[in-house]
RNA sequence: UCCUCGGUAGCUCAGUCGGUAGAGCAGGUGGCUGUUAACCACCUUGUCGGCGGUUCGAGUCCGUCCCGGGGAGCCA
């Protein structure tokens, strides 16, 4: 650790934290003098099963049990759901004293020899020489056991609940599939922007706006960038932007919808990819949604194997199939109105009324894609009047190019739509949305110099990581969610 | 925001007709020479979500607020 680190940090954090005087200054001597690269990581391990050689490993302890003269201790370090078994006898120096006391949680460096295991559970072990204790886990106080805790309860301490199986494994799945992403477009040309997370732009129909303001005192009324600005809702219309420079772009940031959504499905902050495409229209989008998943869940299923295993476990039976079966299988297309067709003559009754022109239902979107065709359905072609002035307006003037896709579980997993190249249809289209058109004249000019037809579609993320894992709420699957009325870290 | 179900030990939960709270797990101590949610014995643990009310007496009944689950709307 640099020495600036401590000489600019707040004095309990050079003289101990505050009700921690328990641990003496030699563990900070002993952090400091750590080097990251002497440690092997576990996930290295168990694959190379390289036994007989000297490792050293670093972790926090799983679990300990004690039989006769000496001990197994489980050991996790993250980089993968499996433990190192660690075997700890009385030839260590401080076995009575500290070792034979570990307790779930305490983190530790373990040196010691790599040995098959003559036990079943485990191909390999460490035969430890030397374990020294780096931070303690009180286990009167520590939280984390090691049983099952409910995911409600996981919630409550977002700062510790990485350290569970579960937990653990959403994080490295969402890490491979934020890479995956990045493979996928980049393997295709796409060049990702950066669109900005403080706009000043609406991009109407998605959603309320958090306010941004300097919080200075007596600011409210002189805005900081001239005008009210926000977080983004969305990057897609200056995506747009680029996509008429560059030609196939994408964008994979935080948006932000200050809507007041309390179900399984929503955060107040969430991760959102928004490819773009120039010269491409509805059918190019549809294509490359569904190619796009299909990548991400082959990717995830052949790099993250254990965790998705223990997804199947214990989270979702089947799963691995579902996956499996949506990568294998074609997605189901219908229109609107065939959807509407199919809703009426249904044999199903719904709560809510189905009828041309009404948005269609979380109910009724459930049915189409559980029931009816149980697989990923895309809807394309709404009616014009409930989607927003950015769509294209297709032949007739009654719908457009919109297209939505469901998955079984999830509901709506992506939205997009060809969007409105034409100057003066989409400057009628603002009008009746009621827009304020000299706020939007850089969007215009895109139509004005060089238009050409264009598409595009986002995919909400974590709910991405939902259908991937089986975890039922959303708030599972994003390392801090923030919802109406919690944030705590 | 609306509907609905909850909040009791560190965790998961039981608590009958209103009479000052209990189980399993976790934790502690001891035992055990290869354990895998180890096992065996003994022991510890409470602002019954907060506030107010009814009552001789409230975990239990009433009001209100806070927090959580599920559903709806909005959407990704």
């Amino acid at each position: 650790m640099p020495h600036g680190i401590w000489r600019n940090s707040p004095g309990w954090m050079r003289h101990g934290c505050p009700g921690r005087e328990k641990w003496p200054y030699s563990i900070r001597h002993r952090t400091r003098k750590m080097v990251n690269a002497m440690k092997t990581r576990i996930k290295n391990i168990l694959q190379e099963k390289g036994t007989g050689q000297r490792l050293t490993i670093t972790g926090w302890v799983r679990t300990r049990r004690d039989t006769g003269g000496f001990s197994f201790i489980e050991v996790g370090d993250g980089s993968c759901l499996a433990n190192l078994q660690v075997i700890a006898d009385s030839r260590l120096t401080n076995y009575d004293s500290e070792v034979k006391h570990l307790s779930t949680g305490t983190s530790v460096i373990v040196e010691g020899e790599l040995k098959e295991s003559p036990a079943k559970g485990q191909a390999v072990e460490i035969h430890a020489d030397r374990i020294e204790i780096v931070g303690h886990a009180d286990p009167e106080t520590y939280p984390l056991q090691k049983k099952r805790h409910s995911f409600e309860f996981l919630r409550e301490i977002s700062h510790l609940r990485p350290r569970t199986n579960a937990l653990g494994a959403v994080g490295r799945v969402r890490s491979r599939l934020s890479y995956a992403v990045h493979q996928f477009f980049q393997g295709r040309g796409f060049i990702q922007v950066h669109t900005p997370i403080i706009t000043t732009s609406d991009c109407e129909g998605a959603g309320e706006m958090f306010q941004v303001s300097s919080g200075k005192p007596g600011a409210k009324e002189d805005h900081f960038f001239g005008r009210a600005a926000g977080l983004t809702v969305s990057g897609q219309l200056q995506a747009e932007v680029y996509a008429l420079a560059l030609g196939d772009v994408y964008t994979f940031g935080p948006t932000f919808r200050a809507e007041k959504s309390n179900t399984s499905r929503h955060l107040a902050e969430f991760w959102m990819i928004e490819p773009e495409m120039a010269f491409c229209d509805l059918k190019g989008n549809m294509q490359i949604a569904e190619e796009m998943l299909k990548y991400l869940l082959t990717d995830v299923m052949t790099n993250c194997p254990e965790d998705m295993e223990l997804f199947d476990k214990f989270i979702e039976k089947g799963l691995l199939k579902k996956l499996q079966d949506v990568v294998d299988q074609e997605f189901a297309h219908i229109t609107y109105t065939e959807a509407v067709d199919r809703l009426k003559s249904a044999k199903k009754t719904f709560e809510f009324p189905v009828e041309w022109g009404l948005d269609l239902q979380s109910e009724h979107e459930r049915y189409l894609t559980e029931e009816v065709f149980k697989r990923p359905l895309t809807v394309t072609d709404y009616p014009a009047a409930i989607k927003p002035f950015y769509m294209r307006v297709n032949e007739g003037g009654k719908t457009v190019a919109a297209m939505d896709i469901l998955v079984p579980g999830i509901g709506e997993i992506v939205g997009g739509s060809q969007r409105e190249e034409r100057y003066d249809v989409l400057v009628s289209r603002m009008e009746q949305a009621g827009i304020n058109l000299a706020d939007y004249q850089w969007y215009l000019d895109l139509r004005l110099y060089g238009s050409v037809p264009h598409a595009g579609f986002g995919l909400g993320f974590e709910r991405l990581i939902q259908f991937v894992t089986g975890m039922a709420n959303i708030r599972e699957v994003i390392p801090f969610p923030r919802t109406p009325g919690s944030a705590p870290c």
